[in-house]
DNA sequence: AGAATTAGTATGTGTTCTGAACTATATGGG
DNA sequence: CCCATATAGTTCAGAACACATACTAATTCT
């Protein structure tokens, strides 16, 4: 995520690097179907139409562009060849949680192009278990898209907890039970083929970028995504990137102190926005405690009350909008963020919670966050898997000549 | 701060951007008095001996590397030539504040080879005024250095506010009482002939700069700096780098509400950092209300009351210390950080209010911030004009191809 | 049909890194 | 004292790449 260093031991830059870097570039400045014209790269770019020729025809070789007709009909002069992303070219996206495995494939495009959600109670189960059931899912999708003729180039696999992406090691999953498990072979079969392999990230971080690339993000460019699953996770956006912090931790917003004379929270500390906007904690009090069904059944006896105009429940919900706007205001306020997009089940309480959380705002920070900055993610289930195969494309867009000789 | 940029929008890469880069890089690797040969650099940096040699050539006619004797008597083998930052060559840095204006000069090796801090009251003085006054204190430090050989490349002016560092605009400073003043004439005349020009930059993230290259900061890597001046501000220092947020206000720790039933702040907001641990609250608290003396005087009472064992002054600053935690901590989750470097007031209050906010910390984040990652500054008023200084310097090392033909 | 206009390609030049050969300067052993 | 050995630094040919210029290609306007 970040590539500062002492300065040191930055690698030296050598005359290829330069090449590198305008693949890229190129690679960049041609859109979804943006039908770009190599005459149009060369003046976007700022490189002569000689070298555009020359790294087009490259690009043209990895499979990643196409040429696609003719464009500018009916104007003066030769018309100019349309470049696009092939749209037949992919990623994977997968999604292990603790109530549901989700895959997915996006294209170049970004279209999700096929996709599968299960239902399943992954909390204590065993990885090698659970990798087992998400082969069987992601098998059918990967056949699926080879039956259309798309190509995958690589993936992505998101996970409820700390991981390192490096080394595929689940660090911690605390709502799976997991701990330092070591995914790296699971991972290298999955898309056995793909070039850029299949990478581990964390839930909320991708589904904080799902946001900003299919989402509301795009609009707003640096926001804190907070993800409301069994915990309250959250991922960092800023200037279009996600950032992780130094230890990759960043953005748990779950565990901001809210209420210094709150109670005692299963971090250890006190007054964690977790022990007050968390599904547990909102569901007790609301008073819907049938410990018997499962967190979902729970959610949706919520909603229920809430339809219904019950009062506990809707003064619990008010109570939790209140409290994560103060976490909200010391986000902004700590790293100058001025806009949040809610997901998870903060999203399915939209209608109730956004009029307390924008009270809350305006009272604790008038004009930080505007009420037109407070969106609501629309993805559902597939925020994590889009994120984690927008990342993959992200990745195989960023090096191409990872795919020539 | 940030390179970020959409893709398209980038610069195109060109041959002569990677001998820019190994400039740089081999520039890095001379440390300020590590005595590298060109050898050793070849080695670390992964260039070969061939390019090095023709690198340093053109460092050496920039001024900033200087070849020193040689190296290795004693060994077997030709001895190398040992290279080092000239430490003649410098940088001003300077700092306006409420109640003290200061001015000094940090050479290449980092040394702060001249300063001066002048007392004033410049709490609602003209920047006029002001810029006259500190052109006099900058005008006898550049003598000072001119008369001692040094060369000056280029400058820093820190100011307790939001700037524009690229117009050399003060957006705002309330404590100054400044809004939209242009000092961009006035800066370019401050040091006339130095080919970096002097630049603007915000009185805390200087000062976490300072810490980070002259102070705690190096041993630490990413930490929160809290700045006690007349409000409470801050900079945020991540690996190594400041982060200064998308819109320039990042680290602004003293509007994170610590106490959501807490009092009206003057940012409009309630229960913020500021009411409870800002220079003014802490002093009410204590019972220090003496209106008529300066504040300074005011915070050398509290001193004395604290060493006198005053119960309820001490009981303000363990208030102030408790709030700072509960800040600290959701710092610390939400950007993933895991030190703190406190200065201004907090600074001179060390002794008192250390236990008080270890207690916090441990209470609402238990390992999440260890007791050895809280530092205090030792650089006092020094510590602004030298990140400036630091920041000019920086900017100087990382683009020595300016200086050539 | 020919002029004008725009797209894209071919060719020569300058910059910069690399690798290998070479020169320079020290130590240590016979 | 001289030569082998080791290390530092320079020189020179070769390859990669972007650039500038000149060229060919395809279309519309008159």
């Amino acid at each position: 995520m970040r590539e500062h260093d002492g300065g040191a031991t930055m690698a030296p830059g050598r005359v290829g690097d330069v090449r590198r870097r305008n693949l890229a570039l190129v690679l960049g400045s041609i859109g979804p179907e943006s039908l770009a014209t190599r005459a149009d790269i060369a003046a976007s770019t700022g490189l002569t139409k000689a070298s555009v020729s020359s790294l087009v025809s490259e690009l043209l070789e990895t499979g990643l562009v196409a040429e696609v007709g003719l464009t500018r009909a009916g104007e003066r002069g030769r018309p100019g060849v349309g470049l696009a992303l092939d749209a037949q070219r992919g990623a994977l996206g997968a999604e292990v949680n603790v109530d549901y495995l989700a895959v997915g494939v996006v294209d170049l495009h970004g279209a999700l192009r096929f996709h599968e959600v299960a239902e399943a109670v992954n909390r204590g189960r065993e990885p090698e278990a659970v990798v087992a059931e998400l082969s069987r899912l992601v098998g059918r999708c990967v056949s699926a898209a080879a039956d259309a003729g798309v190509t995958l180039l690589g993936g992505g696999l998101a996970v409820p907890g700390l991981v390192d992406p490096s080394r595929g090691v689940v660090l911690s999953a605390p709502n799976l039970g997991w701990r330092d498990a070591d995914l790296s072979a699971a991972l290298a079969e999955l898309v056995p083929e793909a070039p850029f392999g299949v990478v581990l990230s964390n839930e909320a971080d991708s589904a904080a970028l799902a946001e900003l690339w299919y989402g509301h993000g795009a609009a707003l460019g640096s926001y804190l995504y907070v993800s409301g699953e069994v915990g309250v996770g959250g991922g960092l956006v800023m200037g279009s990137e996600l950032f992780a912090g130094p230890g990759g931790h960043a953005g748990e917003v779950g565990h901001v102190v809210v209420e210094p004379t709150g109670s005692q929270c299963s971090c250890g500390g006190r007054g964690c926005l977790e022990t007050v906007a968390g599904q547990e904690a909102i569901l007790a009090a609301a008073g819907i405690t049938n410990g018997g069904s499962t967190t979902a059944a729970r959610m949706a006896a919520l909603q229920a009350a809430l339809e219904a105009g019950d009062a506990q429940a809707i003064s619990a919900v008010e109570r939790a909008g209140h409290y994560l706007g103060i976490a909200v205001v010391s986000a902004a306020r700590l790293i100058d963020l001025s806009a949040v997009v809610l997901g998870g089940h903060f999203a399915a309480l939209a209608t109730w919670i956004r009029p307390a959380l924008l009270a809350s705002l305006r009272s604790f920070a008038p004009g930080a966050v505007a009420s037109d900055a407070v969106a609501f993610s629309e993805l559902g289930t597939t925020a994590a898997l889009r994120g984690a195969a927008g990342a993959a494309v992200r990745r195989a867009l960023a090096a191409p000549y990872a795919l020539l000789g």
